[in-house]
DNA sequence: CTACATGATTACGC
DNA sequence: GCGTAATCATGTAG
């Protein structure tokens, strides 16, 4: 029933607006299209009117409650219902224990010099590192500064996305704040709250704070693992280094660990001996290297064996030249290193046993001699010489050892050239015994055929310093 | 490419 | 902290 009216009346509405609309279109009725116009326009300053009373009603009102007396206990009283249900439940969460892993990655950015002052830091950790590898850490300056410029460079990224992230959660505190605060004029907003807000935000950006810092780590960590490979890579000592260590080695066989300041000094003279631009030799290099040849001449002494008497008449040879013209002038490195460290750091020490030797010099000479073709036996003779030197200096007769010595190379000679003659020597090892025992002392499971046969201990024991 | 040489590192004991 | 033994990883000669 009613529907059609109703519809004949959309209808109509309807209708009513077409023709209008078409008549506009033909460019006629244009009085008509006015009076449309101003109809809209009239609606339009009805609705602006309208806006504008409501929010001047609003704001009427708001203002009305905002000086209402009741106001501030009426907010406040909503406020700590709000803070007993909301705030109550999360309360257990707000103080949480600083995070352990956020300690650990500031620990290790202060520690890798990254987050801590400006440039000692940085080289600091550059030596920390340097040290962790092994090495003495003046060397290797261009790795250093290589090391030194990425680490400034990751240490200046970091900063600067410190920063932003800091300026940025800064400027977003600011304007939640400011938005809290104004909106805590019409909803019950505790400063409280608004603090809690702000705890929100600074973990929200702390978190990501962490990221940055557990990426910044791990670049650091990268660097550093490179910086340590490069160190850690492996590059042969030159000729005449390994020939300065295997001096020392075979000259002190019977004992070859050198002492510190021995160590100090063979790793200078190598170092001196490769005039290049190479790499400098370190203190910890020539322990690897003495600790290398340790175990490995231990495990296959027939491989070093030629070696072995290769360097034990080299030795022999400067030795004799020391001890004969009292003078190294002749093939710098070769005579140095037979001669200084034994009288610095290796001979001094033991001077009470070098005493204790004088009375065994010449049948430590034979041994020397017959025991040429074993190794461990011509390790004797560098301490032997060595001793025979020491002893010179304390006015033992010059003449006579210059003469044992001169002997020996001769015969060293021979014996190297013929390469048997080890049985021989098992008698006369016997004689020395004291100097094989000392071998098998300091230098102890050293299974050499010489030490093998060297019999008893006891006195052996207390000549075993005269090679050290 | 392979086998060996060799400097460095690691695990362990003292 | 040093030494040993085992092992890794690279250099080098063939």
């Amino acid at each position: 029933m009613d529907e059609q009216p109703r519809l004949m009346h959309s209808h109509g509405v309807g209708m009513a607006g077409h023709p209008g609309l078409a008549q506009h279109m033909d460019g006629t009725g244009g009085t008509d299209g006015e009076g449309r116009k101003q109809d809209i326009g009239d609606i339009l300053q009805q609705i602006m009117t309208i806006t504008d009373q409501s929010l001047d009603e609003a704001q009427a009102r708001k203002h009305a409650l905002n000086c209402h007396r009741m106001k501030p206990a009426l907010f406040s009283v909503l406020c700590e219902i709000k803070e007993k249900t909301v705030l109550s439940i999360r309360g257990a969460q707000e103080e949480e224990p600083p995070d352990p892993q956020l300690m650990r990655l500031d620990n290790m950015l202060l520690a890798e010099g990254v987050s801590g002052p400006e440039k000692g830091g940085g080289s600091a950790a550059a030596a920390a590192a340097a040290a962790a590898a092994g090495g003495v850490g003046a060397d290797n300056s261009a790795e250093h500064s290589d090391y030194r410029a990425k680490l400034s460079q990751i240490r200046q990224i970091y900063h600067t996305e410190l920063e932003k992230y800091e300026q940025a959660c800064n400027e977003f505190t600011t304007h939640v704040m400011n938005l809290l605060r104004e909106q805590s004029r019409t909803r019950p907003i505790s400063p409280k709250e608004i603090e809690r807000m702000v705890g929100i935000i600074h973990r929200k950006f702390s978190s990501i704070q962490m990221q940055l810092k557990q990426s910044t780590c791990e670049a650091v960590m990268i660097l550093r693992s490179r910086f340590l490979d490069a160190r850690r890579k492996r590059r042969n000592f030159n000729k005449q280094a390994t020939e300065i260590l295997n001096e020392y080695f075979y000259s002190h066989l019977s004992n070859p660990y050198p002492s510190e300041e021995a160590k100090e000094e063979l790793a200078k003279k190598c170092s001196i001996t490769v005039a290049q631009v190479g790499p400098q030799i370190t203190l910890s290099q020539v322990s690897n290297w003495f600790g290398n040849k340790r175990i490995r001449y231990k495990k296959n002494i027939g491989k070093f064996q030629e070696e072995a008497n290769m360097y034990a008449a080299r030795t022999a040879v400067s030795a004799t030249s020391v001890s004969a013209h009292g003078s190294q002038a002749n093939s710098p490195s070769t005579p140095n290193s037979a001669g200084e460290c034994h009288e610095k750091s290796l001979l001094e020490p033991r001077a009470d046993a070098v005493k204790d030797s004088i009375s065994h010099t010449p049948p430590i000479c034979i041994s020397l001699i017959s025991g040429s073709a074993g190794s461990f036996n011509m390790s004797n003779s560098g301490d032997l010489f060595m001793s025979v030197q020491s002893l010179n200096g304390d006015s033992y007769q010059g003449a006579q050892v210059g003469a044992n010595v001169q002997s020996q190379v001769d015969t060293l000679r021979h014996v190297i050239s013929q390469t048997g003659g080890y049985s021989d020597s098992l008698a006369v090892n016997q004689m020395y015994s004291p100097q094989g025992i000392n071998a098998n002392g300091g230098w102890q499971d050293a299974p050499t055929p010489s030490s093998v046969t060297s019999p008893t201990e006891g006195p052996g024991s207390v000549h075993s310093d005269t090679s050290n």
